[in-house]
DNA sequence: TCGTTATCTGGGCAAATGCCCAGAATGTAT
DNA sequence: ATACATTCTGGGCATTTGCCCAGATAACGA
């Protein structure tokens, strides 16, 4: 029952009260050095610590009229059961801020749930981003699940293995998908979708009671080029299909119809339910993301969105 | 469906803009008063008004392992069935910050319940800080029901309202009580208690399924004596019986045994379950209730406490 | 034991913040 | 229309913050 002190905890407990102290209590960083018994230089740094760290949650408590006025012009011009705008900020270049935020909200309203949940995911930049804003808790009652893989190409485990990082925060069984997005060729997919482990996965994620997809578009900056899962005249050939947007690995058209053969054969995640019958809820807030967004919507590859002010203009505009 | 242009909403609107852009973008202030096209000072008030009108809301999402183990601490010596401690401002004079808002979020997880819960309150100081600290949310499936009146001895209502006031800030039904502590008479008391409408009230109160309360000290600083409820004299004899505290106007001796008579033979508050049986969540910190909390809990008149850290080590001191 | 590395201290400074003021602009009551 | 109150502006200033530096100190590995 002894327990080790951690110098990382110890240090982690100090920023915490730091935070506490400049955030809560409302000291200035010279009354957290004094109380603390450190320099002002260490107190200012243990407070940014503590944010940096994610230990302080800020976060908006209040009803911007702007922002419900557009989701629920959203909901009726789409038909979306669930959409929620948060405030965009002009000047940032961040392709994530604030609707992450958001997206991590709304799964923690799922997680809080005493009833046991199966909760779906997609990858990429945005839901890695949710990740990491949500609260650590205890939720064992949940089952996290991937409907796409996060294995690069180069074998290694890529950085957006979104349902381990979730699932290790709120201590709830997970399930990701130890595969590569897209395989090679028709025949490796095969063997690939053989593995009698992959069963349960997918079974899980056919049955999410609620998933969470990034969405992403199919362009010179598609999120598949860049980490290598397609050739970019694999892309080109995309795009001559009308090819506009992507979710876990499926491409569609403008309409939200899957694109017929190309990479879609090869493409190892779950596949979509088109039109989805099951909440599922798109997660994108950049603005290059236009085309990719509204085709899920009408096609109703989605049927929730989480935005911003921003994009939602654009979206009903016309 | 024309809204009226309400110039405080628009204004809460623009503050909580100001404040999102502040806290969770990381703007300046200066860029804030750009991109909303005011000046920095009017930038400036909206981000306090944010903050003031607690539309921003931090909160600390670690656990500081001295608070963990306190409460672990308190648990095993007290017997509690639920204990929190929160860290504690040696410098601040405040008798509620850091306690009401943990007491708050202790709350909120009650309330993000579909489950219908009935939650019963106490009042005070502490209560109605905590009560300030709840996020605005829907509710109705749940019910607030008072254990102890808001009138004040001049008949006017008192600031002490704490279930309209979450009531009305989460849309749940609330059960107020229209009756003053403590009646100048036992026949006043006999008259008070007849009233048939008090008869669902006081049958919530005693059904509910968690219930926060106060504690207050029996002293020359009594918040009964403050508010007018008890002559100083009355205080004193309380005191002569071993009184040290009192919950919803019950007093009670260093034991937790109720005091029999003077008092307590007028009070109007619904009558104490002691030992408690269904949970009873205590919240205070100010040192200057030691007695008060210490016999609360060895009586069991609460098996829960919300409390900062400086109150749980004079608690556990011998 | 002696370097090497990481971290803390204390000084210092530019930027940001909180808050004061007087005056302008706006709305309100007479 | 005039006086009055409220709010915003723009200037200004003391405080606080974020971050740079060089040197001191502690921790670590050889």
């Amino acid at each position: 029952m002894a327990r080790k002190p951690d110098p990382d905890q110890i240090k982690l407990d100090d920023a915490a009260r730091a935070g506490w102290l400049y955030y809560i209590a409302g000291n200035t960083q010279d009354e957290i050095a004094r109380k603390l018994g450190v320099s002002r230089q260490t107190a200012q740094r243990l407070v940014s610590l503590a944010v940096s760290a994610r230990l302080i949650k800020v976060r908006l408590d209040h009803p911007i009229g702007r922002c419900i006025d557009l989701a629920r012009q959203l909901r009726d011009a789409y038909g979306l059961d669930r959409c929620e705008v948060v405030p965009a900020d002009p000047a940032s270049a961040s392709e994530t801020l604030g609707v992450a935020q958001a997206a991590a909200a709304e799964l923690e309203r799922h997680l809080v749930s005493p009833h046991p949940v199966i909760i779906g995911m997609g990858t990429g930049r945005m839901l890695r981003d949710m990740a990491d804003q949500v609260s650590p808790m205890e939720c064992p009652q949940h089952k996290l699940v991937s409907r796409v893989g996060h294995i690069a190409p180069d074998g290694s485990a890529s950085q957006f293995d979104v349902v381990s990082r979730i699932g290790e925060r709120v201590a709830a069984p997970h399930y990701p998908m130890p595969l590569p997005v897209i395989a090679n060729t028709v025949h490796e997919k095969a063997l690939l979708l053989a593995q009698p482990t992959l069963r349960n996965v997918i079974d899980l994620a056919t049955q999410a009671d609620i998933t969470f997809v990034g969405i992403g578009t199919v362009d010179d900056h598609a999120a598949l080029l860049r980490d290598g899962f397609v050739r970019p005249e694999e892309v080109r050939a995309l795009m001559k299909a009308g090819g506009v947007g992507e979710i876990t690995g499926w491409a569609y058209d403008a309409k939200g119809q899957l694109i017929d053969g190309l990479t879609n054969d090869r493409v190892l995640s779950v596949p979509l339910d088109h039109p989805a019958r099951r909440p599922v809820t798109g997660v994108a807030m950049a603005l290059g993301r236009l085309k990719a967004v509204k085709g899920a919507m009408v096609g109703r590859l989605i049927n929730g969105l989480v935005t911003n002010e921003r994009m939602a203009e654009k979206l009903l505009e016309k």
